[in-house]
DNA sequence: CGCTGAAGTCAACGAGTGTTGGCCTACAAT
DNA sequence: ATTGTAGGCCAACACTCGTTGACTTCAGCG
């Protein structure tokens, strides 16, 4: 946080610590096991610091999280590439730097937490279906809402899907395939679910 | 459990229920949530029986929890409709009765805990991949142990993505879609994942 | 210097957890 | 009826958690 007319004080570096020691543990234990004192010890800070900062637990997961899924714009992508370029980008946020996997971090904590769970929802029906709807649907037809929303609910099926097969339960196939593979085989179905 | 000789005992009952209670517990809240005082309060006994019966909360989860995917012999569908089969079959087993939710317990207790992910990495390699090895690979050649995999990490991955979204994450529009339209737009997918 | 307010430390509280051991109860066999 | 034993309950322990309030340290400024 800066001062009113953008000085920086001497608590920011402290606040950043601790928003990047809580990304990485909420992303890697969910929102039950990481605990205040561990994301406090990863910063070399006092537990209480983090109360004085953000308030309690929960209000600091919600300033940790940015799920932000930054599509990129797919007006410019050929029709027939948009499935393998949405796997290819969401390959590539997954594994990413620490400290930027918001998605699995609320993809594990929305097993049980429930502020997580309408987190994920909502950042579904904000960002993945607008993009859907801007895309267009099959062949000619303009698609309906329910149409859109029906597709944008299928993709989001593989696609957290294979976030969650290949990132949280790790099964080995799926982790030992590589970028290009995935692309190639879950790219199609993605594409179907779009424009099929 | 029945004495030596299979008379019943009178604590079968209680047994039961305490099994009963934990898979209903484990399922909604996941293993970390579901308190054995709470799974106790269901089952209408003291949460010390929990610990006679079972020894500790991590045996109570490891007996509650009997990961059969049921899957049925495919030999006999004829190879076009294998997909939507699956699928079909996936979706009834999910909204089945309570207390036979095992793949949900375990998915969700899978995003924190270690044991539920190596229970689940196992039961789909020792139920789901033979099914495969055995229906055979794309066109004519017969698919390698690694290509078979492959396509069992795929299937995998669209299956509890479809679990994930619509039984746990609650996504509305995967909520809103009928049995019948998950099958018909579902089942392409893991066709292809099979015989593609 | 001294003063002020922010930044950081420390110890503790209260609630909830899994787990344990002692005690009571009820049933079956003698 | 007495006794042995399995089934059940209660209270407590040891621990961890989020959270709180009082205390100390330090930077900046007159």
């Amino acid at each position: 946080m800066a001062d009113i007319d953008g000085r920086p004080r001497r608590s920011d570096a402290t606040r950043r610590a601790i928003l990047l020691a809580a990304r990485v543990r909420f992303a890697s234990d969910g929102y039950d096991r990481a605990t205040i004192r561990a994301i406090a010890a990863d910063a070399r800070i006092d537990p209480a610091m983090v109360m004085r900062y953000f308030g309690s637990k929960a209000r600091l997961f919600a300033a940790a999280v940015d799920p932000d899924l930054r599509l990129p714009d797919l007006s410019s992508v050929p029709r027939r590439r948009l499935g393998k370029v949405l796997v290819a980008h969401f390959l590539d946020r997954w594994e990413g730097d620490p400290g930027d996997d918001s998605l699995l971090m609320l993809l594990r904590s929305a097993a049980t937490d429930d502020v997580a769970r309408e987190r994920m929802r909502h950042t579904f029906a904000s960002q993945l279906t607008p993009v859907l709807a801007a895309i267009g649907g099959g062949s000619d037809e303009v698609a309906g809402p329910d149409e859109v929303a029906e597709r944008a609910g299928l993709v989001a099926s593989q696609l957290l899907g294979l976030a969650l097969t290949r990132h949280i339960l790790r099964l080995p196939p799926v982790v030992a395939m590589d970028r290009d593979s995935l692309v190639e085989r879950v790219g199609p179905t993605i594409q179907r679910y779009l424009t099929g």
